[in-house]
This record gives structure tokens, sequence and C-alpha cells, in this order.
DNA sequence: CTGTTAGCGCGTTCAC
DNA sequence: GTGAACGCGCTAACAG
């Protein structure tokens, strides 16, 4: 039963190891008849290439590795998926590796691609320094980033400031003015996140472009939980005057907010309108209006473009830029009038 | 920059490829002196092994596999978070197969171990068959079930029939009698989840040992949805003498069950007490009282076991069974008096 | 078209 | 203790 070689197909079929190769790789021509010999000895012998020795040979790993922070936090996951589903098509097989910690990023970023353990590299959110794509370029790793970028790598982002835009612009529509933001922590982002900075300014521009000055009172920052988001929330509600509208950075801290409009007795949408940004799954379940990214898309876009390089080293990185979409569902209105 | 070799190093150290990897693998003795020449030479080289060529010369390919069903879900990504944390100590890469067809789930569970893609398999949840365990012994493959079982494989179970009768036993100490079940169909499901059967095992031994007898009508299966649970709890609340408390199969399920109440006014606890199943996030947000798994732990464990085994097969089948943990919230309390 | 051979990079006997 | 040779299973380049 211990494992049967190539050579063994190729005694079995009367052929010398290439030929079985090539009928293996389907490469050049090969006579239909000795074709057939080997595929039959293929067959009777359950016989199944050692992916490791093929990889050996070929100096190619046939592997992509994907690093992501918090894999369990349901936007990776989405995006994990549409990466799986796109690499399962391929002969690329794919390993993940989970950051939460500062350490373990730079582990990530700075020892895998030393280790040549993978032919590319997806990297998602965790924004690499320079220094970090120099060691990129130098080893020649192809490397796409998801949900971030840098000037010389690939990357398939999210537009971010566009959606910051659009929620706030949802809210603006409907007539309110008193606009607040309870946002993910702007600066103490250990892994400086950009989506942080790109919501904020699309909240800020919106406003600014609707003639409508920020006022900093309005603005919150904690850490993406929704009991830190309720706890914000209820700052601002029982401010001396209070938003009309909250915009929260995630749906998780939407729920946070809608948790302590619940606690002050503040009626959701007659009084306060809430807008998330994310639309997991749960969302819909709450009929909570919000933000969709298409992250399923993002994470297959992202494989695509990683496999596609991986084959033709572009020349110029290239950029996919994502819309987002607003998803209209029953926790906003026109404010009270 | 192009890979630097064992043969570099042992070069640039002024010894034999042997010795080199000698001092990699720690194993026999090495004069201090040439190891210390040996690892400057690494050091100097930022020589790294290639895990590939290590593997071929091993005979092993140093990768585990994780067939998992609908890996998106909650439950799931709780575990394969678990597995990642412990094999990322390890020097084993894991590869996951998402199986969301039947077709997939006999391809993975069939194909897998034949090509000699990994040296250790875990499967979560879909049990395998008597004959793909016997392939199994025939490959001498090292397997661990979680959250599945079969007499011949070592597994990690959540002991289920005690959750049932936890998520019972807490009702029946709050005074209530009259207890109703909203469960999944107990009838085959098509991969043939076991959990089913068991929740609802500790569900009947539970009343049987507090000496209430099992009441056929308070029992309702459907399908694992919100709406369907909506349903029979409907059915249960409007029986002439309806229960007053149910334990929902899961927490889905028991929003269903919450809304029924909510839709016939009946008020959560004072007048009917809902006990879910798995703690799911949004459970926390919405206070629901359930039965929490250690999910993580499920995952953690089972990779542990794993390893383990790939070392040194077990000459028995070993067993894990967790506990499953009461999370009380506010959705139950007394009957009314 | 097809058989033969030389590596791919490493672990592991062997002699020294 | 340590160096040299062989083999893991496969691909690719070279003859024929």
């Amino acid at each position: 039963m211990a494992s049967v070689t190539i050579r063994d197909v190729a005694k079995r079929a009367g052929v010398g190891v290439g030929t079985v190769s090539r009928v293996l790789n389907g490469s050049t021509a090969v006579s239909d008849s000795t074709r057939k010999k080997v595929l039959v000895a293929i067959e009777e012998l359950e016989y199944s290439p050692s992916p490791i020795a093929r990889r050996l040979s070929l100096g190619r790993t046939m592997t992509v590795g994907v690093i992501a922070p918090f894999f369990i936090r349901p936007s990776y996951v989405e995006r994990l998926r549409g990466v799986e589903a796109t690499l399962a098509d391929s002969e690329y097989d794919f390993i993940i590796y989970n950051v939460e910690t500062l350490a373990r990023r730079n582990a990530c970023l700075q020892d895998v691609p030393r280790q040549e353990r993978v032919d590319g590299l997806l990297i998602m959110t965790l924004s690499p320094t320079d220094a970090e794509v120099t060691q990129f370029e130098r080893t020649h790793l192809p490397v796409v980033l998801v949900d971030c970028a840098h000037p010389r790598v690939s990357h398939v982002m999210i537009d971010d400031v566009a959606g910051g835009y659009q929620a706030t612009q949802h809210l603006l529509d409907l007539g309110h003015c008193r606009i607040g933001y309870v946002s993910d922590l702007l600066q103490e982002s250990p892994f400086g996140f950009r989506p942080v900075a790109d919501r904020y300014q699309g909240y800020r521009q919106a406003l600014a472009d609707a003639g409508i000055p920020f006022r900093p009172e309005y603005h919150r920052q904690g850490e993406l939980s929704r009991r830190e988001a309720r706890r914000l929330a209820h700052e601002l509600l029982t401010l001396p005057e209070p938003p009309t509208a909250i915009f929260a950075y995630s749906d998780t801290q939407a729920f946070g907010v809608l948790r302590a409009a619940q606690d002050l007795a503040v009626k959701v949408p007659e009084q306060l309108s809430v807008i998330g940004y994310d639309d997991i799954e749960i969302s819909e379940f709450l009929h909570l209006t919000t933000i969709r990214q298409h992250l399923y898309e993002s994470g297959a876009r992202g494989a695509e473009l990683l496999l596609q390089e991986i084959v033709d080293p572009p020349s110029m990185p290239q950029e996919i830029v994502l819309p987002t979409t607003l998803v209209e569902r029953d926790t906003t209105a026109p404010p009270p009038s």
C-alpha cells in the first residue's frame, strides 16, 4: 500500500518516467496509444503524484500565504471565504497566518517571505512598512494587499472614504444636521488600520460638503466593542444638544448605540437614526441600516490578482477599488421635527 | 539573494552538509566549536532551510488537513481558531477543506487520505463511515474527529447529552414542570449530525430524573431556522395547557421562540422562560440564557491530540469529552405562581 | 514522439 | 566527531 511512485507507473505501462510525467502535466504531445497505456496503469495502481516532490522539482511551493488579523471576525471570515473559493479551483493550497499580536504580525511579515514557504502572499488590513515592501521586492515575492494599500504593492481596497461619505450623506439626505460618529480609535490602533482614518475622512468630507461645521463633541472614539460603543453613545445622547443621528464605525458598534438608545428610552428611528458599517449577518436580522462592503469579492479578487501576478509579475502595481453599497433598513428616518 | 542552501552554509563554515544538518536538527552530538561556526554561517547568510526539501527527504508532509463543513458558521470559525492556535506553535501547517456539499464531503474524506498530502486529518462534525475509517487505517493516517465520533477513531466531543440535561435541569431548578422543547429534526440530517439526538436525550433524561413524565405534544421538531422555530413555539404556546418554559436546540431557534412569545404578548421571563444553546455572539446582546459550548477548546484539544497521534499512534482511540456551561441571563425565571 | 539522466535541497547512512 | 555519497519523487533538458 505504501506510496506508488511515478517509476512504478512507468514500469507497469512499459514506458519511461518522462512519458508519465508528460501525460500527467498534459504538456508536450504524447501519442494517443501510449497515453492510454499510462492512464490505465495510473488507474490500476491508484497512483497519485506526490505534491511535495513536484514542488521541490519545480522550485515552487504551490501554496500561497494569507496573513489576516483576527480571522475570527465576521468580516475576515467573509473575505477568507472569497479567497478559499478562488483558490480551491486552482492548484494552489493556502495557509492562514492568524495575527492577534504585534509580535506575531512582525514575525509573519518578516519571516514568511524569507523562508520561501509560499509563492505569493495575501495580506489583509496589515499595511506593510516600506522596509517590509523592500524585502518583498528583494525576494521577488508577489504580494497582494486586501483592505490596505502601499504605493509599490498591488492591492484591493474597499473605498472607505466613499463609504463613510455615503453613510453620512444618507443621514444628511434624510434631513439630519446633528450627526454623531462613534468610531474606532483613530490614533492608537496598534496595527495602523487604514479604514479607520478613511471612514472618518468620509464623514468629515460629507459634513463639509453640506456646509455643516464639524463638532468635536460629536465624535467619540473607543475600542471596537459593543460595550464601549454603548458607553460612548450614552455620552452622546446625554449631551445638552444630542445628535439626532449616529454613524457607527461598525455594525457591532451600531448595536451598542442601539442599546444605549434603548437604555435611555430614545426611540429608533423616530427620535434617533443609526447607521452601521459592514452589513454582517446579524444586521439583517436586526433591521440595521448599514453600509455593505463587498467582502467576499474583495477576498476573491485579491486571490485572483495574486495568482495572476505569480504567473506574470506586473511592471506596475495594480489597484482594484471596490465600491460600497447603502443598505436601507429600519434604523434610519428623518429627524423629529 | 536567491535561495541560499545548506551547501552554501557548509562551504561558508568550512564543514560538510551533514554537519549543518545535524546542528539544524539538534540531533547527534556536534563539537561545540564547529556548532558555533555553523550557527555563525547561518546567521551571516540568513539561511533558512527549505521546508519542501525537508519534507521530501523526511517522507512526511508536515501539514495536517482540516475538513469542516460550512466554515463560515460562527461555531466552526471558533473551533478553527483553536486549531490554528495550537498548530501555529508546532512545525505543522494546516490546510482547510471547506465542505458545503455532499459530493465535496465524499471527495475530501476519500481523496485526501490517498493523496498522501497530509500527515494527519482533523475532521469536524462529518462522521466518517466504516469504510472510510477502514481506509484511514489501511493508509495508517492519523485521524481525529471533533464534534462527532466513531468507535475506532479518537475524538473530541462536546457532551451534548449533558448539555441538554443541564438546560432542562436549570428550568427544573427554577420550578418549572411544563417544559417544551423546540428541536432540530431528529430524523437523519444529510450529514448525520449527532448532537441532535444527544441534546434530546439529555432533555428526556432530566425530565425522567425529576419524575416528570414526557409529554409528546411538548416536543416540536423543525428545521434549524428562526422562522420555523417561531411557528413551532406558536403551536406550543397556544396549547390548552402551554409550557411555562421552552428549551430551544439552538440560540437561533430560541430567538424564534422569543418572537412567538412577543406575538402572543407572553412576557419573558415572567410568563415564559426560554433557554437556548450555543451562546453565539448575538445572544449576549439579547440577554438570552443559554448553554455555552467550549468550541475554541474543542478545536485546540483536537489539534493537540492529532499532533500527538502523529508522533505516537495510540493503540486505543482516545476520547475527550468537553463539558458545557450554563450562562444565565435574563430570559429564564421561576414560573408564574 | 520517447527513454535517459541530471538535479531540486535536505536527511541519513556509511566509512574515516 | 565529521565528511561524502545516496535517495526521497518528480520535472526538464537532452539525446535518439
